[in-house]
DNA sequence: TGTTAAACTGAAAGTGCTTTCAGAAACCGC
DNA sequence: GCGGTTTCTGAAAGCACTTTCAGTTTAACA
């Protein structure tokens, strides 16, 4: 049988050190201000005990936990993975913890952004790919929980968005360049949910807008609208690649999306890039695996950025919103 | 200028509707135990001012938070990340949280392992492929941290994990039975950190034994062991295919290097499969996008029984100890 | 050696809930 | 209409720290 028994408290401690608790309490978290032989005498008490405070009981006391919190969709699909990454890493070298939120419905959202604020569960919060009611923003910012939102944006809140439309329009720079003359276009066009954004729209706008400016056409048969699954993905990319006269080219909203595209011409098999050349958009890891050329937008470092954002205006709430706008980069690999 | 009033509290709820402290609690926590026309009354009053009672104080009074956490390295590799999803989908089911602690040393493991179970800032732990100490592994069990274990076994606490050498073994089978003769291997033998498990090993002793039984041989300079990185597994797998009399079939440790390997072979134009078999270990998202043959190991799945398991736990905890041995499944794509 | 400032410490209030316990009120069958 | 249940409610005791405030000790200096 274990020993069972209670783990101690600043009480044993102090009983043991034959200090007050107060001062135990300044050990730990303002050792300059205690003499030093007391110091020794009461770490050696917390060390022979083992003690540790208790979270819950320090939070209460601190009025702070530590700890932010990720709300969004789609947690597991590799764009939002390395944005986790960023995050993660700008955490743990300031020592809060990560807690994710993972939404899968409108309802989901507004319990959380409604409980999360007065709950207190957490110090700030990032929010990611979700479109905010002024309604939100407000009572985020009213009841003083940071939030940085990225790719959206509210005059309220923090923001890192990055220029979608800019996205489409190196794309098709590109493509032009290398000559090709009939392009298409696969995407999750129809937001998937109300309460996701749809950045997808702007990334065709852009890409649109160069190809008229060069003269050059999308027809409507061309631009192929298919949720981010991985089967819808496939159906769309067959459709285009069996037209009477298939693109030579096309951009797809999404790196994944590409890999699709990818997969369906090797099944067809049309030679990338000599016979259709496919550019993606995100840059995710695999990108590099399988050579795809695509518009990286940095996605670490949003996230990375997002936390550092909202670590400072935690330590110091003074400090003015930022709202950034993240630069892309069309990333050349063996798919164009 | 926003109100910037505070947050109310249940005082204030019960001055408004009332009653005392106790019957708001009780409105909110045992229901079926107040008066239905007190109750509605409390609830008006609770509408009214939007109350929502305050986490930290809530999680010292009971003594739970209604949060579990996830010790793991790499967590934002896709194999890992798969897990999450099994683990965050059984969470989300039962109104838990989930939070992330991503180890990247064998300090910051202890650091963790020896804080998590006197802060008690969650309610149950998973440890992810990391090898505990029984030191450890006692100290959780005797502070009462309810923990699974995932790819790591210990008797004091649940486990799950899977039979490596036998993924070995089905890999081998399969490229017996599709014709080949000669095999090479590729994989981070050396665990890529101490802290870390090194399941690699089993694998490919699993796989030399059924090639050994079969006659078949697994040649030293067929055996790459290479880190997980992209440029390393790579470096690798040149290697192994610029050898004089090149395998025919290479078995790599994970999806990930898999994917490498297919790049190699890609850009030196040669045919998968059938200048070169590949075969995987995993079965990530991207496996089936890349048509690659793998072991799948029901990642989602592992998560997921995780969580079911550590919730039962935490409810019940009486109940038994678990260690669960996931069976493995060998997928046919198109690469082997 | 006395005075004053600086350094240190303990008592106590605060943090916002849950839960036990005991008493009051309502209900029930006879 | 009376004892005995049952149902409901409020008072009060946790939960385990942090922080303020005031008082005491020590140090510094003339």
């Amino acid at each position: 049988m274990p020993p069972e028994k209670k783990p101690p408290t600043i009480y044993d401690v102090a009983r043991l050190s034959g200090v007050s608790i107060s001062t135990i309490s300044r050990v730990l978290n303002a050792p300059d201000k205690v003499n030093s032989i007391t110091h020794k005498r009461v770490m050696n008490a917390i060390d022979q005990l083992e003690f540790i405070p208790r979270a819950d009981a320090r939070a209460r006391a601190r009025q702070n936990t530590n700890r932010i919190g990720v709300l969004t969709p789609f947690f597991t699909a590799p764009s939002f993975v390395q944005r986790f990454r960023g995050v993660a890493s700008a955490l743990s070298k300031a020592n809060y913890e990560l807690v994710i939120y993972p939404i899968d419905s409108m309802d989901h959202l507004q319990g959380y952004i409604s409980s999360i604020p007065l709950m207190r569960n957490i110090d700030g919060l990032i929010i990611m790919s979700l479109s905010l009611g002024d309604q939100d923003a407000r009572r985020l910012s009213n009841n003083d929980m940071e939030t940085v939102l990225i790719e959206y944006s509210h005059p309220r809140l923090n923001s890192i968005v990055i220029d979608d439309e800019h996205g489409g329009q190196l794309a098709a720079e590109h493509l032009i360049k290398q000559g090709h003359r009939t392009f298409a276009f696969l995407g999750d066009i129809e937001p998937p949910e109300k309460f996701s954004i749809h950045p997808v729209r702007s990334r065709l706008t852009g890409f649109k807008q160069v190809l008229q400016e060069a003269g050059l056409s999308l027809p409507k048969a061309h631009i192929s609208s298919c949720p981010y699954t991985q089967e819808e993905s496939r159906q769309g990319a067959l459709e285009l690649l069996s037209l009477p006269k298939p693109p030579t080219a096309i951009f797809t909203a999404s790196d994944i999306q590409a890999l699709s595209v990818m997969k369906v011409a090797r099944q067809l098999n049309i030679k990338v890039p000599d016979d259709l050349a496919i550019i993606g958009f995100d840059d995710i890891d695999v990108a590099e695996h399988v050579d795809l050329t695509t518009i990286c937008q940095h996605l670490d470092e949003s996230g990375r950025l997002a936390a550092e954002i909202l670590l400072a205006r935690i330590s110091e709430p003074k400090r003015p919103l930022q709202h950034i706008n993240l630069p892309l980069k069309l990333i050349k690999r063996m798919t164009t």
